[in-house]
DNA sequence: CGACGATA
DNA sequence: TATCGTCGG
């Protein structure tokens, strides 16, 4: 889900053709989830293969992967890796969310009610080791790289702009704020109305709101995060006001409120997250003939939608770093 | 979500 | 050229 920040952020407006030349590296869980619970039929059900393989996500990372490095966008998908312990309660509740939910979508279904099906069927998209695989295996086949994380993908994601190796992260989460990404772009994608990706500086977010990064991180702490359940009753704005004129610690002492995780630790999920510093990036060209085996052959994707998709791809800079990049600011 | 054809 | 509706797998 991510910190609920939307009260306290004023994202500017940017246009694709600011991005031009950029390495982004993209939240690869969050697009996941985007595609398999958007990419639907009219009823909820999923886009499948003969066999009955879901192939709703490989149709998202082909169609926006190939639009986005037509626009001259250089992208690195970050995979999420094992998660914290703090995140059992928020994978408890998620699964049973979606149980419900696809209850409640069979239920619909059975009803001929449409609209309700869709509802549920979005809500009850899993994230299954196939999605994972198959989903690594085509951006390999594409030539676009992709980092294994050690825990949370946003994380690795924002290590990855502050060393140099990404301009921006790409999520819709503002997780990466916390996690300490220099430059985050919201909606990267090619529908709407073209010129709404929003784009975030958290120097300026900190500068604008008069707080340092370790302070944002006890708003979103006292907010909740998918680490903790946070203080009933404070949400951004009210956090925002007690870590300028008190502390998280002093609030929570004079409310008499106690945490059942250490708040420290809870802190260092944000501010020390363990970061996968052994990757390697490179951009290589698609390969048109498993491309073609891969979706068409195994997947039943249109050999003719495949193949202007990977004409776009053709536009991909595969030397390792852009110009932008090395001499940019 | 994004491709693509229809429509104006 | 822009917007809309339906299909894709």
């Amino acid at each position: 889900m991510g910190v609920k920040f939307k009260d306290i952020i004023e994202p500017e407006i940017i246009n694709f053709k600011d991005l031009n030349g950029r390495i982004i590296a993209i939240d690869a869980a969050n697009s996941l989830y985007q595609f398999l619970s958007s990419i639907r039929q009219a009823d909820g059900t999923p886009l499948m293969d003969k066999n009955g393989n879901i192939t709703s996500h490989l149709s998202g990372i082909l169609y926006r992967t190939s639009n986005i490095v037509e626009k001259g966008i250089k992208p690195i998908y970050v995979f999420d890796g094992e998660p914290s312990e703090y995140k059992e309660n928020t994978i408890n509740e998620r699964r049973e969310i979606r149980q419900d939910a696809e209850k409640k979508w069979k239920e619909a279904l059975k009803k001929g009610d449409e609209q309700t099906a869709m509802k549920f069927a979005k809500r009850s998209s899993r994230m299954s080791p196939y999605i994972l695989e198959s989903a690594k295996e085509l951006l390999e086949i594409m030539g676009i790289p992709y980092v294994q994380s050690f825990g949370e993908g946003e994380a690795q994601a924002s290590y990855m702009v502050l060393n140099g190796d990404a301009w921006a992260v790409a999520s819709q989460d503002y997780d990466c704020l916390l996690f300490g990404a220099k430059k985050i772009i919201r909606n990267l994608t090619i529908s709407g109305n073209l010129s709404d990706l929003e784009y975030l500086e958290l120097d300026n977010v900190l500068n604008r709101l008069e707080i340092t990064r370790e302070q944002l991180v006890d708003i979103a702490i006292m907010v909740g995060t998918d680490f903790n359940p946070g203080i009933k009753g404070v949400g951004a704005k009210t956090g925002l006001k007690i870590v300028k004129n008190s502390s998280i610690e002093k609030y929570i002492k004079e409310k008499g409120i106690t945490f059942d995780v250490n708040l420290e630790e809870l802190k260092n999920i944000f501010l020390n997250p363990n970061i996968n510093k052994n990757y390697n990036i490179k951009w290589k060209s698609v390969d048109k003939t498993k491309i073609v085996d891969f979706l068409c052959e195994k997947h039943d994707f249109s050999e003719e939608r495949v193949l202007s998709a990977v004409k776009k791809m053709e536009k991909l800079n595969t030397t390792q770093k852009s110009l932008e990049d090395w001499f940019g600011k």
